[in-house]
RNA sequence: GCCGGCGUAGCUCAGCGGUAGAGCGGCUGAUUCGUAAUCAGUUAGUCGGUGGUUCGAAUCCACUCGCCGGCUCCA
């Protein structure tokens, strides 16, 4: 048998020969060294025996791949430290993930922060033993018998999971004492796990589900190198100072007031002009693109809703009613019955469609109360929904058009990176196989036209069409849920939507209901992490801030300040305070203003500005006009600064 | 909704059974200053809410509201 190596030598090896013995054949210090492999990019133990041709790559602690198992030992090595200094702990499942690894326990106290530094003693303990980890192998039966024993009833329920899916027997590593079932792989000795550290912990449910019984999550992080952990560490403190929830009061943006509202945004006069800046440029966008805009009411019979099928489906996001005669009203959740009753309002033609009918609508949802989170997840929110209305041939171009005004529009904002989800139909849908097919073609075909890369979600489309979700990579590479562009074969059903087609006949319009932004207040939310507070230009609540260096100078600031405001820059002379240049420009540095005009008597003099940015670049003195051409073409080009 | 942690001045936090504290901020005054915090004085709170234990509760207990981290759900 032969397996090709990195460097495209050919290794002829006997089938069945393990990982760690081929690693060995090919050098002794590159043995010594061998955590893994990876076989045509498929992570294997050292310890398993290679039975198939391929691209071989053997992994050491410096591959990159390493970082996967380095964190799965580490959650073995976490499990053996907490079983050996709690009683009756049951082990759950203990995974490596994106960012660390988690080990989910069931035991009778109550884990806490403060036993961190026990259990990671612990854990130091077992490193520095530097205890072999074998593997071994178990028939059902076996396998039954060793957990009973030790009353693992998770991994038991695992075991029995495996057997129903046809495995003949079932994997356990073992290190020291500790035993666990697992699939691996692991490292070669407890010793190679050096770079480590717990982060949290918290509850979660036995295989995710909210019916069974909560169990507790410590999760950690490991990584091949002190540096990387390091670097971990700084980038969660960067994300912490990022956080739009400190950032929005402390840049006087919004504030919540739980106190009257959970979840409910006040947007304060700053922020709600940088909202009006995002608003009115979506208007523009959406209108050279052919859509209208309407406005609908906030609340709606409960006749209505019944209809739409939101009081079966929906009803628990939705807020309790209220009573008005003999009526109950809801507060909408959605906007798209309120379109359909604009659409219901006469008679349309085929000549009318497509109709693109966008509305910056407010809804609001009784999200459970754990959810919430600042701007990312709040009860009252504005959607920047949009429904289309097409005819079956119109289907595709539309979202064609849609996707490119996605990203015309996100771009605009600095949104570069993008992951596009295609979620297709689910098991549970309604609306006809031939009208799926079509729809979720009209969207691949959008994607592939576009020549963007998608990944393909089999069977997570809602239940009443398939959609395409775009997440957006903000500055630290974190993923954000804006755009969602969904068909929907519901709603035309139960609201019985026609339109006279050229034959004479009524015909069942297609309708997609799309949102690019996401909510306002997510997309805000986005901004000021991705931004970290020191927004584009166009978008600064106050773009230019007029810094007096003496009283003597305030006059000439106001005139300088009256001057910019004409041409339509946000501007604020700040005459009212007493304060020395120095404290000035502390105070416009934190509110991340980009441009400081400094004023005293050289400037008023010359007639001139000195320019401060807030990247702490001085530009110096020039012409007051110069700045404000400077400033303007800034904001039309939408630059950073 | 579930598990865990946490609610003290506008903000950040100390105090953890014996008369509520600091720094920043705010206010007042002095200073008139050239690119990230001038100096001085002063103001600060039903210690989230309700009930209980106690001679006495910010501190201990119960309930409740809210926030934070997860889980589940989601724009």
């Amino acid at each position: 048998m032969k397996l090709t190596l990195p460097d495209g030598d050919e290794l002829e090896v006997e089938e069945g020969k393990r990982v760690i013995d081929i690693a060995y054949d090919i050098g002794p210090g590159l043995g010594d060294a061998t955590v893994g492999a990876t076989l045509d990019g498929e992570l294997l133990d050292l310890r398993d025996e290679v039975v198939e041709e391929g691209e071989f790559k053997i992994i050491t602690l410096d591959s990159p791949q390493a970082v996967e198992i380095i964190r799965h030992t580490a959650s073995h090595v976490l499990a053996q430290a907490v079983k050996s200094l709690y009683d009756d702990v049951k082990l759950a499942i203990g995974p490596a993930i994106e960012d660390g690894f988690y080990y989910d326990f069931d035991l009778p106290e109550t884990l806490s922060e403060e036993d961190f530094d026990e259990i990671r003693d612990e854990m130091r303990k077992i490193v520095e033993e530097e205890y072999e980890i074998e593997r071994f192998a178990l028939d059902p039966g076996k396998a039954r018998e060793h957990l009973l024993e030790q009353d693992e009833e998770y991994k038991l329920e695992l075991v029995e999971e495996f057997v129903s899916e046809g495995e003949e027997e079932v994997t356990f590593y073992r290190q020291d004492g500790f035993t666990d079932l697992c699939e691996g792989p692991h490292l070669r000795n407890t010793g190679q796990l050096e770079h480590f550290e717990l982060l949290d912990v918290a509850g979660a449910y036995w295989r995710g589900d909210e019916n069974n019984v909560m169990l507790q999550r410590v999760y950690g992080t490991a990584f091949a190198e002190e540096k990387e952990l390091q670097e971990y560490i700084e980038r969660q403190e960067e994300a912490k100072e990022r956080d739009h929830r400190k950032l929005g009061p402390e840049l006087d943006l919004f504030t919540f007031h739980p106190e009257v509202g959970p979840g409910l945004v006040y947007w304060h006069p700053k922020g709600t002009e940088m909202l009006n800046v995002i608003k009115d440029f979506w208007r523009s966008k959406h209108r050279e693109d052919g859509y209208e805009f309407v406005s609908t009411p906030h609340i709606g019979k409960s006749d209505l809703w019944k209809k739409s099928g939101h009081l079966d489906y929906f009803r628990e996001d939705m807020f309790p009613p209220m009573r008005e005669s003999n009526q109950e009203y809801f507060l909408k959740p959605m906007n798209c019955p309120f379109h359909v009753q604009i659409y219901q309002s006469r008679t349309r033609s085929y000549r009318d469609l497509p109709l693109r009918w966008a509305e910056l609508g407010t809804v609001y949802r009784h999200e459970r109360s754990g959810v919430l989170h600042g701007l990312l997840r709040a009860r009252g929110f504005t959607q920047d929904d949009a429904h289309i209305i097409a005819t079956p041939d119109q289907v595709k171009e539309e979202v064609t058009g849609v996707l490119n005004l996605t990203f015309d529009i996100l771009s605009a904002f600095g949104f570069e990176d993008y992951q596009i989800a295609l979620s297709t139909k689910p098991e549970k849908s309604v609306g006809d196989e031939v009208k799926w097919d079509k729809a979720t073609e009209a969207l691949k075909e959008a994607i592939v036209d576009l020549d963007l890369d998608y990944d393909v979600e089999e069977g997570e489309g809602a239940f009443y069409g398939p959609k395409i979700d775009v997440h957006l990579e903000d500055a630290l590479g974190r993923l954000w849920q804006t755009t969602t562009v969904q068909f929907d074969f519901n709603l035309p059903e139960r609201f019985d939507m026609t339109y006279m087609g050229s034959d004479g006949q009524e015909h069942r319009p297609y309708m997609i209901h799309r949102a690019l932004l996401g909510t306002l207040e997510r997309f805000f939310g986005i901004l000021v992490e991705h931004y970290k507070g020191a927004f584009p230009v166009w978008l600064s609540p106050l773009q230019a801030v007029v810094l007096p260096v003496t009283e003597d100078n305030n006059e000439y600031a106001e005139e300088v300040a009256g001057k910019i405001a004409e041409s339509g820059i946000r501007v604020e002379a700040r005459t009212d305070v007493d304060e020395n240049l120095s404290r000035q420009i502390h105070e416009a540095q934190l509110e991340k203003i980009p441009y400081m005009l400094v004023v005293g008597d050289r400037e008023e003099e010359s007639g001139e500005v000195s320019l401060r940015l807030r990247t702490e670049e001085d530009l110096g003195p020039r012409p007051l006009d110069e700045f404000i051409d400077f400033a303007k073409e800034k904001i039309r080009d939408k630059a950073l600064i």
